[in-house]
DNA sequence: CCATTTTGTGGCTATTTTGCCAAAAAGTCA
DNA sequence: TGACTTTTTGGCAAAATAGCCACAAAATGG
């Protein structure tokens, strides 16, 4: 039962841990406006293409996304729901952070 | 522009990454339900309590928790919003591929 | 069939992270 | 003050991750 628990948040934390690097969550907040092709994405964050099939193998293998070959190209989608909301959280969060750096600068 | 998009995206990787570890996560979650010391976050997961405060700086660091030193002891609570939303996504995500992962097995 | 395009893998090194022990801070209580 | 409790920090070794190059796989077009 507790055990159980523990392996229920280890899966979750797997999740996280893949959304948990800049490259990674860049592919994923462009895919979250539709699916995108491997060389979309390498585009994108500018990294050499092994590096990105790489951490789009660790997105897959987190769930967080899918992958569907059509053509000569493999297109990938998201599959991880509650983004949208979740990153606005986060956003806020990172805001409210540097306000306060700011205040912390001026009460020098 | 696109730089400060950039790092607008590193900034919110950072929080991912603070909860994407099994121990981190475990204390994030118990922490929803309110503060806790951390005597009590060393009970929780078990390991050696100079480790368990290493891991409450990653999160304090990425802003996912505040502390406050009460007493003799001191209190972490939870200053990000929205977990309980988006861990019901990615628990939904988890029994989806554990479905799925039954159903594959049933195939062979 | 062969050359080309697109993506994934193997292998390697550099860097980062993890988790323990020992010791230092910082309070607290007698 | 001095012993004790709670938490943090420094330092270390083992493990994991990141990112590049070279090459393999798979599909397509001529």
């Amino acid at each position: 039962m507790d055990d159980d628990y523990k392996r229920y948040i280890a899966a979750q934390a797997r999740i996280f841990k893949a959304l948990g690097h800049p490259s990674r969550l860049l592919m994923v907040d462009v895919l979250r406006r539709g699916e995108k092709c491997v060389c979309d994405l390498q585009a994108l964050v500018g990294d050499d293409i092994s590096t990105v099939s790489k951490h789009l193998s660790v997105l897959r293998d987190a769930g967080v996304v899918s992958s569907e070959k059509r053509g000569t190209s493999m297109y990938y989608r998201l599959t991880l729901g509650c983004l949208d909301n979740f990153l606005a959280c986060t956003g806020a969060l990172i805001e409210q952070r540097v306000l306060s750096q700011v205040r912390m600068i001026k009460a020098k």
